[in-house]
DNA sequence: CCAGCGCACTTGAACATTCAACAAGAAGGT
DNA sequence: ACCTTCTTGTTGAATGTTCAAGTGCGCTGG
């Protein structure tokens, strides 16, 4: 009846911990994603769609494999890939092999040069936020702990780490 | 032309960082929200207004102030505020003194209830997300890290962790 | 006193995300 | 061959968030 599973209350470094997590769960990916649809009028997510294309053999992915490269649901992605595609940066195409369900997306000349234009800025603003304000050694230690974290909230992610 | 502003790419740890940080911004909040959304139909902004409004004196804090608790923008509050009005949570008032522009969110005996019923489910998701995955030591590191991370990101918001 | 300005908050429309339903190809058993 | 079921992916509606006005109070300078 009280085993550890029902005595859920926190200490006070749990709770102060909590509180600096949440702060900066809520106030990191605004700050990103500020950065990015200011300067290249895209978010985050499709940020991270465009760059796991760019880093691909061919500029070429599957819809699947890139769910899980920008770390969201298959859905959130097609709508997103049908934004990207209206905007001239990415396609749609079936692959002409054995596997007539598979759709993959491949980046297009524009999108490259997009996402080539973009990533400086992006960057800079990273480097801004995150590792202006750590020591080397904090970096480490984030490190570390997101892939913990990953690995407890998303496991099926932190493949995607490697 | 090349000073440290115009050098913008990351090193390999600072990119593995990165990819471990944006994961974790990625994954966490879904997760969180997810147990509050199965258990109590609502997200974690909303959970956030309620435990706020329920550690407050009188269970009574001002919009613009609980906004900054909340670590969300005015308009966004005043939406989930709505939304909490309506399942019978929360009241909105004008305050009667001089000032008769601001407006207080009001905690109800049914929010009370909802906060309290709901509050040790979520402290147990907490844990086993993030407590249950880290040594004490690195709660600390990661507390600081937070800490740092929400000082360049939104300094504003940074007097709420104390 | 009143004109102008800023603050606190709300509102509605545009936009993004989630959710549940759907379509259609593959795979496996009978 | 046929039925079932799983996987891959799309779609539209419901929900939530952002963005750009808009409202109304209070303050300050002329």
């Amino acid at each position: 009846m009280s085993d550890s599973t029902d005595v859920p209350w926190l200490s006070d470094d749990e709770r102060h911990a909590w509180m600096a997590l949440t702060a900066m769960l809520m106030s990191l990916p605004p700050a990103i994603d500020a950065q990015l649809k200011r300067d290249a009028g895209i978010n985050f997510f499709e940020y991270q769609i465009l760059s796991s294309l760019s880093d691909a053999p061919g500029h070429t992915v599957r819809m699947s494999q890139l769910a899980h490269l920008a770390a969201g649901s298959l859905s959130r992605l097609s709508h997103a890939v049908s934004r990207l595609e209206r905007q001239g940066w990415v396609q749609r195409r079936n692959v002409d092999t054995t596997e007539a369900r598979c759709v993959v997306a491949v980046l297009t000349d524009a999108g490259t040069a997009m996402i080539e234009a973009t990533a400086p800025g992006h960057v800079r603003e990273a480097r801004r936020l995150v590792f202006d304000a750590l020591t080397p050694e904090q970096v480490a230690q984030l490190e570390k702990i997101g892939r913990q974290l990953v690995m407890s909230a998303a496991p099926h992610l932190s493949n995607c780490l490697k």
